[in-house]
DNA sequence: TCTTGTGTCATAGATAACTATAACACTAAT
DNA sequence: ATTAGTGTTATAGTTATCTATGACACAAGA
């Protein structure tokens, strides 16, 4: 088994702490089916170097996804997946349909993002 | 003219720097015609004050949105919108439509974010 | 001119995030 | 038993963000 570091992308200046980017692409990781139950996470050592950061951030966002009981460490061993569900290939059909519509109106997809934000929270 | 705050929320605990919220949140009123070219803000001290934060916070964001031409001081009288786009109607439209989408399947927002993000991304 | 409202600048301190580095503990394979 | 791979813990230092506070500059109106 090998780690080209996935899914995993991060972006340093995004504003937005790296250890909390790393949690969102894993989730994202397994949610969108390419890594399931059981599978083995990358080596903290590994991950940090492949994405270019320190061990303690990759550490950081691993140690709360397991409080979340999203991933389980087994000392001397690795990090493993626990808790896996799925999108609906319907939603991710639609997503894809949202981000079209959103490069084609040339919406700025931030914007777009924090617009959602507020009407996603308001109609609850 | 008075300042409620208008439609510009944060959230000190999100991960993300207030700033940068502020700066979203403002750009988000614009785009959504809320203010529009020509309207003075809200005065940096009283949007502290509205949001519970520091006035540098707020001034930090102001400063980097003149830096990005949206909005333009005027020394003793107060900031003022300069740079005004709107989004369709259309395009709200389905942003309200898309909120549906996830609030009916259960997605979680952060979730779907991350995966418009990657899809958005990709698909250039 | 004086006051009020506002932008601007500066300094200092607190907290969070990130980095660098080392040492130790457990597991599996040889 | 040894080694390689991995998790775990600890310490220290740097940088970014946020806060607290004060002082000054400019504009408009009384």
């Amino acid at each position: 088994m090998w780690w080209s570091a996935m899914g995993i992308r991060i972006d340093k200046h995004s504003g937005v702490p790296v250890y909390i980017q790393i949690m969102n692409q894993i989730k994202k990781e397994i949610v969108l089916g390419r890594m399931k139950e059981g599978d083995k996470l990358p080596p903290t050592r590994d991950l940090a170097r492949m994405l270019g950061v320190n061990i303690n951030t990759v550490l950081k966002a691993y140690e709360r996804l397991q409080f979340e009981g999203v991933i389980q460490a087994q000392h001397g061993i690795g990090y493993f997946i626990t808790q896996a569900s799925f999108i609906k290939k319907e939603v991710l059909s639609e997503i894809k349909n949202f981000a079209r519509l959103l490069r084609e109106n040339n919406v700025d997809l931030l914007i777009a993002i924090t617009i959602l934000e507020e009407v996603y929270k308001n109609d609850k």
